[in-house]
DNA sequence: CCGCTGCATGTATGG
DNA sequence: CATACATGCAGCGGT
């Protein structure tokens, strides 16, 4: 039998693995946890993917195709279906033979029930055939009765006979009768299964058979050590009596016992429990700071169940447990969280008019029939009453819901835009609760991000959980389920990684581009002017976009978890495709690498620093070499003269402070670039941050500068990653390499798509422009070289139109294409261009006259003279430079490929090919 | 001129 | 496509 310790410091009870049987199924998509014993406190959460670890491997196989998959992947919540309660099969199998859950009424299936209960449904076709759950189709056994409520209680199974099918029955009692109608709402919505505060179910016990008597099983001392929490929602509470709101809130559900199983509310805790305990993971959506289930920020759905079918799940309170109690207080009221919302510029701004969520609006205030309205109090945390007018504006034949004069109140709590106000009820009194929580200790982060429109930022979400606590429960998985779902992008990958042993569950994706970059990873709405993002400040609480550092820096650190995770080590991955995306399936979990820092010489040379496990001393590795999650500088073989923990490679304290410096610094500057992208374009003054300008790090000393960033690691295969570093290793026209060849192979593609789209305009093109073409024609060879081609059209017309210089381009007037400058684009052309020649080009200042020197040139002249022709005509794209030749050049510098990373993703970007013929439409002559 | 009020409109999002 | 909602803005009244 296995044991746990408790994680509590204070307590390390040893917990003791109940000898469960295994098969134990329970329903997935809830934030699970386990409770000790000892102490009762929350010491697990465990992930929904856990509740079908029944054979504690995390291992099942497709019962079509046999494959094996692993639990805590993304297949075992979306590859995976259970049809029974030990049967699983493959989403594909399902899908391509139309397999079809047998044996119930109602399947046993999982990774839905949670996007449900969270309200993230996700458009998969396959939704459709899932329940809830088991639990719609369970019955009602047994009842307890838990009269008393003196602390957490476990519910314990018959562990002795695990196919006891003994029959339970719940008995409601209070003014909820026990009707069917009652009963059917229950079992056809878990999350009224679950009653809250208010809430008095007493649930008497029927055992029968050889069922363990309930009551006494639950009146007794805690005898199970793992349980599963879910926050609850009351259910109908004001109906109930009030004389009961002191005992426990309790809602039995049993199952059969090969059924999931068994839960009962207690207080506003449901407790179910698991087969065994499992590896201990932060759940997304939860608080991993939380040490206990009050703690945890859950969403919950409204109470009443004709207003959830309503109410955005966005407006679903979180308010936790201890907030709850911390606003009863004493007092024998409950509090009845009903629903929240995060301030939009408006909410917060001086007018002083709160608008409220329709369905929310009508469902709690008073009805009202006038526009005018009428005036409702509002008690704030503090206890003070406000009195705000309470009505609404006709709008497209509906009503748009306001709190008027709510300035003070919002002042008096010192809100702003993003901070999120909360409304909850005292019940029974009905009295009406306003609190608040604020957006810096509440980052919230709305799933929009997840979206597959912003497939690239989406990828470099966090999936390490419970960090943005307003995200809906487990979004990793159902933002990962949306953006899959929503995304167009058929060469999604959704690159899923399992479980270490010492990690959490984490999920990591990539995009098609290996969305490493870091700046290209933005999605445009983090780009976009300030006056649009402000905008989005808690537009529609959807979009809110974190505008402050703070916030920025959350999603960095994100980042930076994720660039600790790798897949395995010299397993490769299976690629499926699923609806057009492509899954790339690991079958080992991944490795959860140590956090390093990566630094590049003046001299080209890359390193990698860490720190020794052992000595904490920072040690210098080779930039290509996967961190395990521990690591000692014994274990450094490149250079063992230096591995002692005394060893010199070690950094002087004032070199830890200036390679930490620089890290920082690189930090910043990644913020920076957000920040003062719409504006580089035209502040030549700044081109460090983007172009690598001179001046980013004493030429002696190491340069921050992430040539091979992080997250791209060994295995990588991006044009980033097998590329040598830059203004190294030429390439022979002949050579076979990862690079040559990849690069060769872009460039046929491209050159057959242009060749085709050229044939079409070619007539008028040449009719009109050949200048304009040519350099286009030639910028385009790599996909990220396009931009180049933008830009220099976009200098032409921009001149042409203005006569102005091109640094005075405004973002709005091309805000197709966010601010880059001139320089940038040389950075970029050379990006993916190999560097079978020296490069030549890294200038911060590009000489508007040379660049139109090169634009004017014919376009055999150009790429004779850039050495395209040969590439034309051999497909030797390894040699000869896609960057703009030396005379468009006054000053060289250093490649940096930090650039070029984000830049490959720009680079795909529509639009260049418009641009050109919007110019021509208009009929623009440059010059 | 300023601020308030009510409505209109644009945009995001869900169905 | 319908709807919700964030916010712009015209019009009005008060100062």
């Amino acid at each position: 039998m296995a044991s746990k310790i408790c994680m509590n410091a204070l307590c390390g009870a040893v917990v003791p693995s109940a000898d469960f049987k295994q098969g134990w199924p329970l329903r997935s998509g809830a934030a699970f946890s386990s409770l000790c014993n000892t102490c009762g406190t929350l010491y697990e959460q465990l992930s929904f993917c856990d509740v079908f670890h029944s054979d504690d491997t995390g291992w099942r196989e497709c019962i079509s195709c046999g494959k094996r998959l692993h639990c805590g992947c993304i297949a075992s919540s979306s590859l995976l279906e259970i049809l029974d309660s030990s049967g699983v099969i493959c989403i594909r199998c399902a899908k391509s033979s139309g397999v079809q859950p047998t044996g119930a009424e109602s399947p046993t299936r999982f990774g839905t029930s949670l996007e449900k209960y969270a309200g993230e449904t996700h458009s998969s076709s396959l939704d459709n055939q899932i329940s809830v759950g088991s639990i719609h189709n369970s019955k009602f056994k047994q009842c307890a009765n838990f009269s008393n409520n003196n602390g957490p209680k476990q519910f314990l199974p018959p562990q002795n006979d695990s196919t006891a099918r003994s029959w339970y029955q719940m008995k409601l009692e209070g003014s909820i009768p026990p009707s069917a109608d009652a009963r059917n709402t229950c079992l056809s919505n878990y999350s009224q299964l679950t009653a809250g505060s208010g809430s008095s179910l007493d649930i008497k016990t029927k055992a029968d058979k050889n069922t363990p008597d309930v009551k006494d099983v639950c009146g007794s001392p805690v005898h199970t050590n793992l349980t599963i929490s879910l926050v609850a929602q009351s259910l109908i509470p004001h109906s109930l009596p009030n004389a009961t709101h002191s005992l426990p809130n309790v809602v039995c559900e049993m199952m059969e016992s090969d059924r999931p199983v068994s839960s009962y509310q207690h207080g506003s805790r449901s407790h179910c429990l698991l087969p065994k305990a499992s590896k201990p993971v932060l759940t997304a959506g939860l608080d991993p700071n939380a040490s206990t289930m009050s703690q945890m920020r859950v969403a919950r759905p409204p109470v009443e169940g004709r207003i959830k079918s309503q109410l955005l799940p966005r407006y679903w309170p979180r308010i936790t447990e201890q907030e709850l109690q911390q606003i009863s207080g004493d007092s024998n009221s409950t509090i009845v969280p009903l629903f929240e919302k995060i301030l939009s510029a408006s909410d917060a701004g001086r007018i002083g008019r709160l608008v409220l969520p329709k369905a929310c609006a009508e469902a709690y205030f008073p009805p009202i029939s006038q526009p005018e309205g009428i005036p409702v109090r509002i008690q704030d945390v503090k206890g003070k009453e406000w009195v705000f007018q309470f009505r609404f504006w006709p709008n497209n034949n509906s009503r748009m819901y306001v709190l008027e004069g709510v300035t003070p109140c919002i002042q008096s709590m010192q809100l702003q835009a993003g901070d999120t106000v909360t409304f909850s009820r005292m019940d029974p009194e009905g009295k009406l609760l306003m609190g608040f929580r604020k957006a810096s200790n509440n980052i919230v982060m709305q799933d929009s991000h997840f979206t597959g429109k912003h497939n690239e930022f989406f990828a470099s979400e966090p999936f390490l959980s419970g960090v943005a606590d307003n995200l809906p429960i487990m979004n990793g998985y159902s933002g990962l389920l949306q953006s899959m779902n929503r995304s167009t992008d058929p060469h999604t990958k959704v690159f899923s990684k399992q479980l270490s042993s010492s990690s959490g569950d984490a999920w990591h994706v990539t995009d098609k581009h290996g969305s490493q970059g870091i700046i290209g990873s933005l999605p445009p709405t983090l780009l976009a002017p300030e006056r649009k993002r402000s905008r989005n400040i808690g537009s529609k609480s959807k979009r809110l976009l974190i505008d402050n550092q703070e916030a920025l820096e959350l999603k960095l650190t994100w980042e930076e978890v994720q660039e600790m995770l790798h897949p395995p080590a010299s397993i490769q991955p299976t690629t499926v495709t699923i609806e057009d995306h492509e899954f790339e399936e690991y079958e080992a979990p991944p490795v959860l690498g140590k956090r390093s820092i990566f630094i590049a010489r003046s001299s080209g040379e890359q390193e990698q620093w860490t720190t020794c496990d052992c000595c904490f001393k920072w040690r210098r590795l080779p930039s290509d070499f996967l961190l395990p999650p521990t690591w000692r500088c014994q274990e450094n073989v490149w250079d063992r003269s230096r591995c002692s923990c005394s060893a010199p490679d070690e950094l002087s304290p004032s070199e830890l402070e200036q390679l930490l410096k620089m890290n920082n610094d690189f930090k910043r500057r990644r913020i920076a670039v957000f920040n003062q992208m719409p504006t580089l374009e035209h502040d030549s003054s700044t081109p460090g941050i983007l172009s690598g300008s001179p001046g980013q790090g004493d030429v002696s000393s190491p340069v921050a500068t992430t040539t091979r960033h992080p997250r791209h690691r060994p295995g990588c295969s991006c044009i980033v990653c097998i590329q040598p570093p830059s203004g190294k290793g030429k390439h022979k026209p002949t050579c076979t390499c990862n690079v040559c060849m990849t690069v060769k192979r872009r460039f046929k593609t491209l050159m057959l798509r242009k060749k085709k789209r050229q044939s079409d305009l070619e007539a008028e093109i040449a009719q009109r422009n050949q200048f304009i073409w040519g350099p286009k024609e030639e910028l385009e060879v790599e996909s990220s070289s396009r931009q180049g081609g933008r830009s220099l059209i976009n200098l032409l017309d921009d001149k042409s139109r203005s006569g102005s210089k091109p640094q005075a381009m405004d973002m709005d007037q091309r805000n197709d294409q966010p601010g880059k400058d001139i320089d940038t684009y040389a950075d970029e052309l050379d990006l993916n261009c190999q560097p079978g020649e020296d490069f030549p080009v890294k200038s911060t200042r590009v000489s508007m006259v040379s660049l139109l020197q090169v634009a004017s040139r014919p376009l055999e002249t150009y790429l004779k003279q850039t050495g395209l022709t040969s590439l034309l005509s051999e497909h030797q794209t390894s040699s000869g430079s896609h960057a703009l030749p030396q005379a468009a050049t006054e000053s060289e510098g250093q490649p940096h490929q930090n650039q070029s990373i984000m830049l490959e993703d720009q680079g795909k970007e529509p639009g260049s090919d418009d641009k050109v013929s919007e110019l021509f439409q208009n009929g623009t002559e440059p010059l």
